[in-house]
DNA sequence: GAGTAAGTTGACCCCAGGGTCAAAATGACT
DNA sequence: AGTCATTTTGACCCTGGGGTCAACTTACTC
């Protein structure tokens, strides 16, 4: 690769990154390009798809936040604690990053990475969900599909208050987490949870991705 | 007005209905007219903006399912019941209805018919929510602007999950609900209710207006 | 049944976003 | 310095939404 090329790269993945930090993924391209100086056409010939540009300038940093909140969960003594240090601690990642919200209530096929990423999150949301559930604190019926709606409602809800009411969302978090608890539960729940290609289909929606 | 004005304004309304609840407040004029068998000048002819036409179509269907809906919750004898019923039947109606959805977490200013009904819901639901706490049930920090929230994120969730999994919300209601018991309430609410004016900015940024 | 006001039409404009590609520019190697 | 492959550019195309309006058609009235 040529040195120009190394160049427009680096200006396009600072641009990118800052405008999907900004904005959220579905920002155009075309402006990414503008921001970083250069042809929308050098974007399309060095990346060539959204997902590309995605893959490369989101993954690291959400893994870094995503993975360190998953890690300091498990790490508390309290395991209700840690679900709960997990989930808000994610929802204000979402608040104050709307890439990261996009990552986790949006699917990216094409991008390897990203979706490797979000397989770990998963898993590790899995490992913390069952430790609260086997300290009784959580209730039994609560899935990691389940979380991934929460997620989903909370990235749309935090965008559309990041303006308004940057903080309205701690307390639709704190509504769920009350609901959550073993105690709170009152009766079986109305239907089973997603399957995961449910959950695959309806994230796709989630994010206008077709 | 002339005959054929009349009639086409009718076969409008009657398209714009349906593809209304089929798809939501935001389906493009242009195809509304298409079905209506008519060009999409005399739409704009006709009705001028998509406020108007809404404020046509849609705001005698809500209102009487949402009167509906809040005159069943007022005459149970529970008030939980009530109040559950309540974001029940709404929710469901949401699913099964993308205009309704829309009407719940949108915001129209140039339908004044249909701002009328949106308040009078939020008055009921304010009576609904009132005497569930009153009867000791309902806890006492939830107010009706979280009633909104809950209605506008039930409203993009269903949606989403209409085709792969047409039943998830019912999930999502049960955890909320669960957690607005009083019983269910831990501690102090991190933040207080959002205000009415930026519950408007909100809900002008859930459904994408400007 | 002729005249006229009312209503309809569809071609046309705008904008914004995605995406392509021939031609121009430029880096790198000899 | 000359050559050539690589890279960049921006004009261009497409889609799909909103919206306008001159010219046409039609319903009503006398």
């Amino acid at each position: 690769m040529r040195a120009d090329a190394q160049r427009n790269a680096e200006k396009l993945r600072t641009a990118a990154a800052e405008l999907f930090q900004e904005r959220g993924l579905q920002v155009p391209l075309k402006e990414i390009a503008r921001r970083a100086g250069v042809s929308h056409g050098t974007l399309y010939n060095l990346f060539g798809t959204r997902e590309a540009l995605i893959d490369e300038v989101v993954t690291d940093l959400a893994a870094d936040r995503l993975d360190e909140a998953a890690e300091h969960a498990l790490s508390l003594e309290d395991a209700w604690e840690g679900f709960a240090y997990y989930i808000e601690t994610v929802c204000e990642l979402q608040a104050t990053d709307p890439a990261l919200a996009d990552v986790l209530s949006g699917r990216y096929p094409g991008a390897e990475r990203l979706m490797a990423l979000c397989d770990r999150a998963h898993d590790a949301s899995t490992r913390i969900i069952e430790r609260a559930q086997q300290a009784g604190a959580l209730r039994p019926d609560f899935t990691g599909e389940d979380l991934l709606f929460v997620f989903g409602t909370n990235a749309l809800l935090t965008r559309a208050a990041a303006d308004a009411a940057p903080d309205a969302w701690r307390r639709g978090v704190a509504f769920v987490l009350d609901g959550l608890r073993t105690q709170a539960a009152q009766k079986p729940l109305p239907v089973g949870p997603l399957t995961p290609q449910q959950m695959y289909d309806v994230m796709g929606r989630l994010s206008g991705t077709p």
